[in-house]
RNA sequence: UGGCCGAUGGUGUAAUGGUAACACAGGACAUUUUGGUUGUCUUAUUCAGGGUUCGAGUCCUUGUCGGCCAACCA
């Protein structure tokens, strides 16, 4: 992209907020943010909309983003998580300037909390769990005050120091906010600040009895690190008043709060709880299985970071809800992948193929390019021989009209080698088709093709007499509904039986030599990835995402 | 029936009071030794009513629809 194209890309809502504060030198023109992910979860497409997000608005106005693990609440966080995140944010190609937990600051959110006792702005309450709730009120009837509302600070800091001593039960006390029982944002009707939990912490282990609230921590996190744009979901806008208010109580630097629109993606769901099931309930083999809309599941399945951040960028940023066409991803990959991949020659459902004027033995070494949108890919060597495998799918007894493939008295060039015609068909006791018998025309070798002869099609193969097996997965979408989230009744009565479907493929000889994780666009039938699992004597590859198909759209009409 | 956020082609995102743009998807044609790629063309009176204005997708107002908020989750 030239400079003049990037200027007249329009800014996003986001950009425009973070253009004007550094052109007005707020902070000293000064940009950090954060991605602050709680380490209970493995990341998602969703989450790389967040990552581009934050990072990019950094790099793009000089600044730089914090990781900061969002570990507040000991009982469901986990160090595997976190060392999960750290490769995702990495494999997708951003670098933090600090490794950040929200547990470092335990000490300082203590003294928050006690600064706050003393000015009367938060009390220790005795109510049960169903008390408070109770005394919240309603949307449209305010909450009443709790009996414990009005301590003196003294009873208060006594109180409150001996909740971190471990001296009373879980759930027995809680910190709360002094705000507005009346407000009508909920949030503000005197929210918990802390919970008494004798869990052990990832990293303080046994060190603290209480751990602060999701409202007590995020905001005085970003404003201990210095962060100048804090930008999250949108359902977090009714915290936003709350977290001015400790920010504004706290008299600390004062962060601001931006939110925009979560990404939702067709035929997946994107909710933590929702991929922790399907993973807990074997649905799925695991949180990078390639079904998955996890960074983990995409990567194994052959998306390329790349091919994710242009996706990010793509889909743009606003405050409205949103439901993204996968087709997009898809299309992302697919652009990406032409470029590079390797083609080679891969037959998925055999059938063979004898070319009855070749002689028997012989062997007919054909140079074929490695990629024909870049020509320094090279060549690579595949054997003629007088038997070899094509697609059955393309090979029809009684074609209908414009099918270009091969079928009694049709011509076909096979990729890169022959011109061949069909003369016979050989076909088992059920009436199966078992062979095709073909003649070739011995002029017509691709690259001195001397015959004249035109043929529509040209048609992938691989050669019979040493064929190489090779185990493929064929990915499909995971759910059957385009929304399952919205559907009646559980999401996973919506998940697609038929997302995983695995066969044996004839490849080849040049395959062999695939690693894992190496990516491929098999001719003709889409871009496939080495899974992990993959190992030169058991070739295993996972199918990215099909080629675009116009011959199935027009044959479905 | 409380508060907040939002509403532009099938899906997204732009147009920052001056006559709806771009991408994906869909359709048509051309090119092609991948029915791939590529190229060209094509698909909207901006949720509705009222108002301000020479002029409104944009501002005001009312309504409708959608989303979020009453976890000792984040």
């Amino acid at each position: 992209m030239t400079t003049e194209e990037k200027k007249e890309k329009s800014l996003n809502f986001l950009e425009e907020i973070v253009e004007e504060d550094v052109r007005e030198g707020k902070h000293g023109g000064r940009v950090l943010t954060r991605f602050p992910p709680e380490p209970n979860g493995y990341l998602h497409i969703g989450h790389a909309k967040s990552i581009c997000l934050n990072f990019g608005l950094a790099k793009k106005y000089g600044g730089a983003t914090n990781l900061r693990f969002d570990d507040t609440n000991p009982v469901t966080e986990d160090t595997e998580y976190v060392e999960s995140i750290k490769q995702d944010v990495r494999w997708l190609g951003f670098e933090w300037i600090n490794e950040l937990y929200a547990s470092d600051y335990f000490d300082t959110l203590y003294e928050f909390a006690t600064q706050l006792i003393r000015k009367g702005l938060a009390y220790v309450d005795d109510s049960s769990a169903e008390e408070i709730a109770a005394m919240k009120g309603t949307p449209t009837e305010p909450g009443t005050e709790s009996p414990y509302r009005n301590r003196s600070v003294e009873e208060n800091l006594d109180l409150f120091e001996r909740m971190r001593q471990g001296e009373f039960a879980e759930g027995s006390r809680v910190l709360r906010a002094k705000v507005d029982m009346a407000a009508p944002n909920m949030h503000l009707r005197d929210p918990l600040m802390y919970r008494i939990k004798f869990a052990h912490h990832h990293r303080t282990g046994d060190k603290w009895k209480i751990y602060p609230m999701y409202d007590f921590a995020h905001g005085q996190s970003d404003s201990i690190e210095g962060i100048t744009h804090s930008i999250c979901t949108l359902e977090f806008i009714p915290h936003r008043a709350l977290y001015e208010w400790f920010i504004d109580k706290l008299e600390i630097f004062p962060s601001r709060q931006y939110e925009f629109a979560r990404l939702n993606m067709t035929y997946t769901v994107m909710s933590k709880r929702k991929l922790l099931q399907l993973v807990n309930e074997k649905h799925v083999n695991g949180w990078d299985d390639p079904r998955m809309p996890t960074i983990s599941g995409l990567r194994r399945r052959g998306y390329t970071p790349a091919a994710i951040r242009d996706f990010c960028d793509r889909i743009g940023v606003a405050k409205r809800e949103n439901l993204i066409d996968v087709g997009l991803l898809e299309f992302c990959i697919r652009e990406d992948l032409n470029k590079t991949a390797l083609r080679r020659m891969v037959v998925l459902d055999p059938l063979k193929v004898v070319i009855t004027n070749f002689p028997e033995g012989a062997t007919e070494i054909c140079h074929i390019e490695n990629n024909p949108e870049d020509l320094d890919a090279g060549t690579r060597e595949v054997p003629f021989t007088r038997e070899v495998f094509i697609e059955r799918e393309d090979f029809m007894e009684n074609p209908p009209k414009k099918y270009f493939r091969l079928a009694p008295g049709q011509m076909v060039r096979l990729k890169g080698a022959f011109i061949v015609r069909c003369d016979d068909v050989i076909k088992d006791e059920n009436d199966e088709v078992t062979e095709v018998h073909c003649t070739y025309l011995e002029n017509s070798k691709s690259g001195n093709d001397t015959s004249g002869i035109n043929v529509k099609g040209t048609l992938h193969w691989a050669p019979a007499t040493n064929a190489l097996p090779v185990e493929i997965r064929l990915y499909d979408r995971l759910f059957r509904v385009e929304d399952p989230s919205s559907e009646e009744g559980d999401f996973k009565e919506y998940i697609n039986p038929d997302s995983l479907k695995v066969i044996t493929g004839y490849a080849e000889p040049a395959l062999r030599e695939a690693q894992a994780s190496d990516r491929f666009q098999f001719l003709r039938k889409g871009y496939f990835c080495a899974d992990l699992d993959s190992t030169p004597d058991r070739l295993i590859f996972n199918r990215t995402a099909t080629l675009r198909d116009n011959w199935a759209k027009e044959a479905g009409k």
